[in-house]
DNA sequence: CAAATAGTGTCTGTGAGACATTATCTA
DNA sequence: TAGATAATGTCTCACAGACACTATTTG
C-alpha cells in the first residue's frame, strides 16, 4: 500500500497491528553492608514466576514514562524512595525465552545506594530484601534475573577499576579506609593502601570535611571526606588493581 | 483477577492487550576510507521519514529473530553481507518522541568492517552509501539517528583508547603505520609513533606475516601483521593518548 | 644523490606495587 | 604500656611521551 503523505501514513498506522516484544526495565540496586555486596530483590506477588525473587522492574508505561531513564528512575523510586543516586544503563537483553509471556526485551540498569534497612523505605510489607550476592545460589530467581545480576555485577567490577563508583555505596562523610574497603568489595580484589590513597588524593576528587573516630572505635582518628562536586564522572587513565 | 496456576495465567495472557513500545534494532556500521571515518546509511523508501537517511535497522521479528544480537546480525547482513565482523551493543534509547509512530525503544549496535564499495554488497540499488561523519551536517537524518550516530561514535572513540578495536576496519594484513592511522582516526587524536609501536608489539596481539611495499609505493618496505587469535578482546591497563 | 617511509635508542616523567616506618588514638 | 588504626617515606618497575637517530626503499 502507498500513502500520499507522512500524515496519511501515520493516520492508519496502529502499533497493535504488529507482533512486538514485551518491553521491561529492570534495576539491579547494589549496596554494601556488613562487608558484603548486596542486591535488592522483591518477591513476586503475581504470575508469572509468582513467589520467586526478582529485580525491581517491570513494564514501561508509555503513558507516564517520558523515556527509558525516567522509567528506571520510577522503578528505583517505587522500591527505595531514593531520588538521585547513581543509576545507569548496563545493557539490554531480548529473546523469546526469558519471559513465558512471550518475546521480551529488558533494559537493564544498575544503581548504587548507601545501605539502609528495607523497613526504612519499602512501603509495602516484607516483600523486598537485600540479598548478599554470595547467597543467591540457594534461592529461586525469576526470569533470567540471575544472569542479569551477574551482568550488572560484572560491569560494576569493571567500572570500579577506573572510576569512583564506590563513593555511591557509602554514607557521607567517609574515611579513606572505608572507601578502600568499598573499592575492594566492588572489585573483589585487595588493594595496596599507599597506592590507593595516592591515586584518590592526587585526583582531587574528594574534599576533606574534618576528622572522625576510626571504624572500630579504637586507633588513630581518620580524616573524613566527601566527593567534590563534579567528581563523580572522573575517569582514571589507568585501571586499578591487577596492575600492570 | 487471580489464577490458580502459572499455566492458567499464561493461557489468558495476550501481549496485544497492552500498550507496548515499538522495538527496533539499529546498527551504526563504521569503516575507514580515504582518511575519513564513515558510516553506512540507507535512504528510507517508506514512511515514516521517507527519503531521509537512516541507520540500517528496523523492527525485531519475534518470529525469526532468536535474540537481540541475532536481530542485529540480521540487519547487518541484510545490508553488507558480512557475517562475523565486530558487532556489539552500545546502548538502548527509548522515548515517546523519537518515532512518529509512537513510544519506541531502539537497541543501538555498532559494527566495524574494512571498507568496500557499497556496490560490492548492497543487493538493491543505490539506496545505501557510506557517509563521512563530517559530511552528515548537511543531510536530513531519520528519527533520532543523528544522535544515535554520535553516541556510537563516542563509544568507538572511548574504546579505541584501551582496546584493539581499529584492527577491524583494516583489510588484512596491515602495516603498523596503517594501524596507527586507524587508531588516530577512530580516536580523533595524534599518537606518538614509538609509544604506539611499543604498546602494540609488547601486547603480543599481532603476528608478523611477511613484508610489503609501503603505503605510497615509496620508501622502506614495512612489516605486515594480522591480529593473533584471541587478541580481539585484549584490554590495555592504561588508556592511550591524552596520556597521563 | 634526495625524498619518503619504516623502524630504533634513549631520556624523562608519572604513577602503581611493595613494604617499612611513623603518628595518634583507646584500654 | 600494648594494641589498633591512620598516615607517610621511599624504592622499584612499567610504560607513555618526546624526539633524535638509523635503515631501506624509489626516482
Amino acid at each position: 500500500m502507498t500513502y500520499r503523505s507522512e500524515a496519511d501514513f501515520l493516520k492508519q498506522y496502529n502499533a497493535r497491528d504488529y507482533d512486538s516484544p514485551l518491553v521491561t526495565v529492570d534495576v539491579a540496586i547494589f549496596t554494601l553492608h556488613e562487608g558484603a555486596l548486596q542486591v535488592l530483590l522483591v518477591e513476586r506477588g503475581d504470575f508469572p514466576h509468582k513467589g520467586r525473587w526478582a529485580l525491581p522492574g517491570g513494564f514501561i508505561d508509555i503513558h507516564s514514562d517520558d523515556d527509558l531513564d525516567a522509567c528506571a528512575h520510577r522503578k528505583l523510586k517505587e522500591k527505595t524512595g531514593v531520588a538521585a543516586p547513581l543509576l545507569e544503563q548496563v545493557c539490554s537483553k531480548g529473546n523469546g525465552l526469558r519471559d513465558p509471556r512471550g518475546w521480551s526485551v529488558t533494559a537493564l540498569y544498575m544503581a548504587l545506594i548507601p545501605h539502609a534497612p528495607t523497613a526504612d523505605f519499602v512501603a509495602s510489607v516484607n516483600d523486598a530484601r537485600w540479598w548478599p550476592l554470595d547467597q543467591l545460589g540457594g534461592i529461586e530467581l525469576a526470569f533470567d534475573h540471575r544472569s542479569l545480576i551477574a551482568t550488572a555485577r560484572e560491569r560494576l567490577k569493571n567500572k570500579t577499576a577506573y572510576t569512583v563508583l564506590p563513593v555511591h555505596v557509602l554514607k557521607r562523610p567517609f574515611t579513606l579506609t572505608q572507601l578502600q574497603r568499598a573499592f575492594e568489595q566492588l572489585m573483589d580484589a585487595t588493594l595496596e593502601k599507599k597506592s590507593f590513597r595516592r591515586r584518590i588524593l592526587n585526583a582531587e576528587i574528594l574534599e576533606e570535611v574534618g576528622e572522625g573516630i576510626p571504624e572500630g572505635g579504637r586507633g588513630r582518628p581518620a580524616a573524613l571526606y566527601q566527593p567534590a562536586t563534579g567528581s563523580e564522572q572522573h575517569l582514571f587513565a589507568r585501571v586499578f588493581g591487577e596492575g600492570l
